[in-house]
Order: structure tokens, then sequence, then C-alpha cells
DNA sequence: TTGTACGCGTTATCAT
DNA sequence: ATGATAACGCGTACAA
């Protein structure tokens, strides 16, 4: 910064108030600095800024679900977002972390926010926005799970529905199907646990092997309706619907919220993102 | 850090040394000033720390792949090794950032190094671990596709090899069982986009359809091998394989492969990692 | 509109 | 073995 000032025949003030866009500064110096930072390749110092201003531009995303296959959607969409703002995301994959080590970190990098993708420790003192559950004391975002239901329902008309894949349904989706009666001898299978275990339970079972297709004639019958989560491709060749989960707008969402917290502003307490079916 | 000197009676610099476990230090001001460290919950300033020694402990990990769907193990094992040495990472998905934004980006966060899942840039000036492909210029880690093809070959001993999922197997793979002669009229079939684009080819091919099951006949016939990665249960459900993708331990050792530069080490160029099949 | 000077919280270099 | 002090690179009152 001391070289592009003396180089531009300013005070490094100058040169940090034309960076910041200050708009005290007139047009004539403005171009002259900027003309000099561009020939010299300057680029700001994050760390110094940050000491100065108190505050790092880093937000923390933490991921505590082994499962989370939409993770790298999900990420694009906060990134989407971040960029257009200067701050950077520090992501954790944190089940294996406790809150204190975690908490340390976020003081030690003073972290302005944090995205936490599952169930956060109630006495987080950093601004938070939950993903993926309602907790009464943060800002959260939640799947719509009930519209999802309510879908499902529509366009199975009466047909057995079968999930499949590593992607856990939520608790709500799976109560919603309960109520649902269908026309079959079993109207309904869900799993009640997370799905690979149910699967696995399911092969256990004493039900009949298919032995000609090789598939478990109890998992997938002719006249079912089965549901995949983002596998499009795979799901219409097994001649299934795909559910769209929509990782990407959630990380959209949570960083445009969380960065609206950080500017003091109000944001909506509990936000619902809507499913697709294809 | 001055609150914590003056509370044990000692200078700045001694509590820096301290913190930084200087041996010099005398075990009696150590103890004191750990006792006080503690009591006061004084946490270290990253940003001050870095700003002093030039290097800011921020390592980026950029990810271009759309489908990773092991991304978030791959982080998790990333995050075990940069744990124990005190370095966050900086995670990017950046299929849609050019390569100078990101530069600038590393420049002003004094990123001390990258792990790249793709093909990085040429010119990269920064510490580089490339993860995924062979690239001369970069030490690379890249999944053992030989090795998995002849298990696979093995494995399937003549019977017709079938993949399914959204996991893009790599070309050497299917070049490798391009070689392979079973024993059926179509010994092999291996599509030759991504796996998606493939089955979205077969599906409006002119096979016949298999209404019973719903499952597409020409997709998976009844003697086929199916191969899925990494959806043990819904593999073994489907009467299939899994393939275990090895991305923690890619993780892992990426990170690895990054400290060990950063710290001046030789470290070898080419890493191959081990696929399972359960 | 622009310059001066201090502070941000560490580490590192001298001293002692 | 420890203390004093100068960087590190930037933001910002306060002055001019």
């Amino acid at each position: 910064m001391a070289d592009v000032a003396k180089e531009a025949g300013v005070d490094k003030a100058t040169v940090s108030r034309v960076l910041r866009g200050d708009p005290r500064i007139s047009s004539k110096t403005r171009e002259k600095v900027w003309e000099v930072i561009k020939r010299l390749e300057y680029k700001p110092n994050a760390l110094a800024r940050g000491l100065s201003e108190r505050k790092s531009g880093l937000i923390s995303v933490e991921v505590e679900e082994q499962q989370f296959s939409g993770l790298n959607r999900f990420l694009k969409g906060i990134n989407r977002i971040m960029a257009t703002v200067n701050k950077e995301p520090i992501i954790y994959v944190a089940d294996d972390f406790e809150a204190s080590f975690l908490r340390s970190r976020f003081v030690a990098h003073k972290v302005e926010g944090i995205i936490w993708v599952g169930s956060p420790p109630p006495d987080v003192d950093f601004p938070l926005i939950a993903v993926g559950e309602t907790i009464d004391k943060h800002v959260s975002i939640v799947p719509f799970w009930e519209d999802l239901a309510q879908m499902i329902i529509k366009l199975a008309d009466g047909r057995r529905i079968v999930f499949a894949g590593d992607t856990k349904p939520n608790r709500t989706l799976k109560v919603k199907l309960k109520g649902y009666k269908g026309k079959g001898k079993n109207s309904l299978w869900v799993c009640d646990g997370t799905l690979p275990k149910g699967i696995g339970r399911l092969i256990n079972s004493n039900y009949e092997i298919d032995q000609d297709s090789g598939f478990k004639e109890e998992y997938f019958r002719k006249g079912d309706m089965l549901l995949l989560f983002d596998e499009r491709d795979f799901a219409k060749a097994m001649g299934g619907y795909c559910i769209h989960f929509p990782c990407f707008e959630m990380g959209v969402l949570a960083a445009k919220l969380l960065v609206n917290i950080l500017r003091h502003r109000d944001v909506p307490f509990k936000n619902l993102v809507r499913f697709s079916i294809e």
C-alpha cells in the first residue's frame, strides 16, 4: 500500500480510502490511484485489514451430517453469495469436533458468523443460521417436508411408495406419509431408520426374493412408486421419480440470511425451501 | 495478551513464548502463565499472528467436480489432519470462478497452500496438491483405477458388467475394462460418457423394457454384475456390489502431503489410493 | 479533499 | 531466562 501511495504521489490513507470507495476522494485522484493499483497488481492484505477492523471476513460452515451428498451444491450456493460481499467461507465437517474446540477456532479467527447444518449447540454466541431443522433459538432453513409429502401422495395415487438411495428423509415426511392409505396389500413402506439401515433390515427379513431380476421382491414390486433423491437419470432408468433436494437453493438462502444478520437487518425466523419432483 | 501478561506479572513477549512452546522459558513462569491464560480464557488472535508471521494458517480447497458425492468424507479427511497442525481449510466450489479471481483471494488471505480437486490451472505459484488426475507439474493423488479394473474383472468372472449411480468412473477404468471378454452375448457394457448421460441414452434406445419389474431390461439383466459407488446397502439390496470410493483416505493423504510440502519435506510425486469392493 | 499519526494483537530482534 | 521495542499492513479519528 505504501508502494502504491508513493507511486501515485499520495498518502497511504488516500489509497485506503480509494480502495474502500470513500466518496470524498476526487475522481482525478481516484483514477490515478486505481491505475497504479492495477499496474502494480496490488492486493490488500486481508489479515491486516481484519486486524484493524476487528473482523476477518470469514464465515464458518459446520456440517454434522454424515450423509450429505448435496454438500457441493450447498457450498456452491454459499459461495455464489459470499463472493459478492467479500466474505470467505471456512468449512468444517464437524461430526467429530466438540463444541469448545470449534468455538476456540471461531474466536481465534474472528469468524463473523456460522452456518450450521444439523443441530447447533444451544449456547453459541455467534450469528448463526441453522440448516435442516427448526431450532427455536436460531434463524433456520428447513426443507418443506410437509409440502413434499403432499406432492408424493398426490402423485402416488394409491400406489405403494418406496424410497431408495442414501439420502435420509426427514421424520416429518415419514409421519405425514404414515397417514396415507393406498390400494395395495401393503399400501406404504417407509423405513423407520435411515434408509440404508432400513434397506439392510429388509434384506435380512423373511420376504421372498425375486431371483430372476436379482432384485428384492419386497423392496420394489410391480406397480410401486419408486422415489430417489437427486439421482435423476438413474431414477428414470428404473422407472421411478426423482426428488430434487434443493441444496443449492438452501446454500444461497443461508448465505443471504447470514449476510443480512451481519448487517443488522431483520430476517424471517423460519424459512422453508420447496422440493420438486421430476 | 497484554492482560494476561499484566495478570501474570510478566511481559507480553513471555506470554507469546509460553504460547508457542519456547523451551527457554522456566517451568515456573510457564505454569503461572498457563494458569492465567486459562483463567482469563484468553484465545490468541489468528489475524495478528498471521500479520506478524506473514502467513495465515489458511489452506484452500478447490472443487471443480460437479458430481462429488464423497465431498463430505473428503473434507473430513482434510480436517482430521489440519486440526492437528493448526491450519484451517477454506473451501471453494470453484466451477464458476475464474483462476484470476481465485488467485486474488489466495493472495489477499495469505493462503499457504491449495488442494485442488479436478485439473488445476497450469500456472499456479502456490504449493499445490492435485487430486483426481495426474498432473505432471504437481504432486498428485489419483485413485488406483487400474487396480480397480483388475478387481472387477476377477470378480465378474465372465458376467457382463453394469455400473449404476452418479459417480463418474475414470477413463482409465473404462479403457481397462474394454479389454475384458466375458461369456455373455454382450460381455460388457460401460457407458462412454458420464454415467447419468449414458443411462439416459440407454433409455432412449430401442431395447425392450421389462414391464413386470418396471426395470429396464437392457440396463440390468439376470446374471449381470451390478456395481455401484459408495451406496453399500442399496447395492446389496439390488444384489450388486459396492465400490468404496476412498474419499476420506484421499482427504487425509492430500492434507498430509500439503503439510509436508509446507514444511519443505520431500513428498512422493504420484500417489495412488486403493479402492475396495464389498 | 487529503495528510498525520495512532491503534489493532502478535512475533521477532535486540538488549539485559 | 526475560523485558523493551520495532515491525507487520491496514483503517480512521483528527488535523489541515
